[in-house]
DNA sequence: TCAACTATCTATAAACA
DNA sequence: TTGTTTATAGATAGTTG
């Protein structure tokens, strides 16, 4: 039997697209999770999909719910010293539990660095306010937040009509110039990978 | 010489990370690519990390800056109606662009995949009257947005407390209840990968 | 540092249970 | 359909120029 290199071309067959799919989805995260691991890049992977009802994540939902309910626990100064430093604060707790793997088994492995990613994680996510119970299930966050935009604008529009005001320019104003300006920060680390 | 198999843990030398990364990381571009290719999922990836300077874009920057400069010519109306049954639409055109490998190059090929990933990103993103030209830099759209939610409160707060209103409890109940709700909508088919 | 090279390891397509 | 097997294609670690 003879196994033909595999043409680079859409499946149309459908078991036969869900079948590479789930295979290559399954690689896709190990890869991630290796290049992670190797090169002290922490990350975090949600993928939705046709064939997914739910989107998969990486690291597992356990480990992420777990570091955010510790997480809520600490006060929030000491939340606030997780946003100091943060590349030299990642690469010190990487290499730490990197050392630990040789005692460790590995699900302690994925605590330690699950631990870090979202103490970074939420350590920016504090300065815009964000509810961290949202971060795990960042496919919400875009389409969540910008719903939130023009309901909040809305709301406010109403309230200064209810005040007696004829019009609700400045609301509408809000709106119009809604598209967001491309400001020179970054976002520092951010891997986005997004599938329409 | 023998050739060991690697132990996964993180790369303390800088090199040697370096390199692991810069190959590991086109290998993961090219899966990305394939998995889209293979089971007609559009993707955009963008990668930032501490290797390189500017964050790695698939498709193309090129590509990306080609479709965003053609789409911005289209009337609204002719934008409007790429959002209308996207899934449909997006099958029809990567089965369509599939076949043409056969006769095109492997550019004009993926060019296809670009428009069809571009005009399906506009269209949802265009609900919320975001700026285009923001969306080759997904990295900026949390970012910009969270802080967009925050300006635009302030100002309407502020243009109230001008005609006369006291106090800005609605603009300040609107901040404190910022953190978003969880919905029950999904963005469909989004896959993103956050690394801090 | 970067670009090959290639031995070896890994992913996976197809076959089959 | 899901899971397992296995041959092959593909990715890449270590090396060389």
């Amino acid at each position: 039997m003879t196994r033909k290199k595999v043409k680079l071309a859409f499946i149309a067959n459908d078991s036969s697209s869900k079948a590479t799919y789930k295979k290559r989805k399954k690689g896709l995260m190990k890869k991630v999770n290796e290049l992670s691991t190797l090169c002290g890049i922490n990350a975090c992977a949600i993928i939705y999909s046709p064939y997914d009802s739910n989107p998969e994540v990486w690291p597992s939902n356990s480990g992420v719910q777990r570091i955010i309910s510790e997480f809520r626990t600490l006060p929030e100064m000491d939340q606030n010293k997780k946003m100091v430093d943060q590349e030299t604060f990642l690469r010190q707790r990487i290499a730490k539990a990197s050392d630990n793997l040789k005692k460790q088994r590995k699900d302690n492995l994925e605590m330690e660095m699950t631990e870090v990613m979202f103490q970074c994680l939420i350590g920016n996510m504090g300065m815009f306010n964000l509810n961290i119970m949202d971060l795990n299930d960042l496919g919400y966050l875009i389409d969540q937040c910008l719903k939130d935009v023009n309901r909040r604008i809305e709301i406010l529009g109403n309230s200064r009509m209810e005040l007696g005001e004829s019009s609700n320019n400045v609301a509408a104003e809000a709106i119009q110039t809604l598209p967001i300006i491309h400001g020179s920060a970054r976002v520092s680390r951010v891997d986005v990978h997004i599938t329409f």
